[in-house]
DNA sequence: CACATTCTTGACATCGTGTCAAATATCTTC
DNA sequence: GAAGATATTTGACACGATGTCAAGAATGTG
């Protein structure tokens, strides 16, 4: 056995901000062989194709993002933890100069509709887990929520309104880049939630 | 003189379908002048390059749907109008088989971050146009409903919202392709905005 | 009828993905 | 400690995409 000759988390981590700034298409194995200082033929013997490449560093993010919503919806009130998850949501979005958008939404827009086109299955139901994930994620905090008399809508519903604004709030960060507009929408999304006529 | 030997507009709608289904980064104008019947070498004498034959497309489409929102949102009451405006909304995401998604999302999600990265600066304006018309669309149709005492709240506060939930849709539509889900979200969200409590 | 202008065509340079065989370096076993 | 097995590295190759360019082709005009 030889060893490798570089660190197989660093790359994935390098990889990632670079799928991250330009998208897997836009992104090169030579630009993340040359930043990673390692031959584009050792990457593909270590990870297979760029597909597989960026699956495996997706993976890493979904974790780590994952975490830190949960952290971010772990405390206070209810209003105070959607603050929270739409603090983080957004400033993942707007991290890094210049900013790198919503790297889940930016990998579901860039799928193919057909086989062989853009990123595949594979990638789809990894972007989808994390959106499933981050749903039920906020229908728990919104159930915890509706018992101690914080919330009195559809926990279900009212989650996947509030996973739809973020997908939406990664799209007009595209648009405009305008963060301050971001977070009025989602202020404003937090008030029509909580204010919602008992039903 | 020489006359072309293709037809400009046919060129275009013939482009925009491709770029529709398989993304701008997708197409390749081999793709194109292959579906076409045209040289590849003539597409780029008379377009210039790829994205200039997106952004010509893309402006054609751009128009066409502006008006087809604008009649769907021309007739009956404020809950009417935005029921129409949803659907046709969700109906053009879920056209084509298999369908090909929100194209204007999918556009600004390919935008690079930096220069020379992905679809450019004009690109991005021509998206953010037709977010900001389709925008400025509702918010007309909110201030008017609210004259007629059918919404009570801020109409450029629940414009902008109703337009992050239709680019939140187009990115759940790639997600999990569920219309029946898309057309929950739409209903559940003109109940928040119309029921919401008097501000 | 000839000329100028535009379009078309094919060749070329460059870059990206992905494959492969040969060379290389380590771990293991004797 | 030496030899071989095994995995990694390296460079060459095929292929397809973008974009440029010069030469050929077809039409309107003088």
């Amino acid at each position: 056995m030889r060893p490798r000759e570089f660190d197989h988390d660093d790359v994935l981590r390098i990889a990632f901000d670079q799928f991250w700034r330009k998208g897997v298409r836009g992104t090169s194995l030579s630009d993340i062989a040359r930043d990673a200082g390692v031959q584009r033929g050792s990457l593909y013997n270590a990870f297979g194709s760029k597909e597989a490449l960026f699956l495996q560093a997706y993976e890493r993010y979904a974790g780590d993002y994952l975490l830190a919503l949960q952290k971010a919806l772990s405390a206070g009130s209810l209003r105070k933890r959607l603050t929270a998850f739409f603090d983080l949501t957004i400033t993942n979005f707007r991290s890094g100069s210049p900013p790198r958008g919503c790297p889940t939404t930016r990998g579901l827009m860039e799928l193919g509709a057909a086989e062989g086109e853009g990123l595949d299955d594979e990638a789809r139901t990894a972007f989808a887990n994390l959106v499933s994930r981050i749903t039920a994620l906020v229908q728990d905090n919104l159930s915890a929520g509706a018992k101690r008399g914080e919330f009195n809508g559809n926990p279900a519903a009212a989650a996947l309104h509030i996973i739809t604004v973020t997908r939406g709030l990664a799209v007009l960060e595209r648009a405009f880049g305008d963060e301050a507009q971001l977070r009025k929408i989602a202020a404003h999304t937090i008030d029509l939630v909580l204010d919602k006529k008992a039903g």
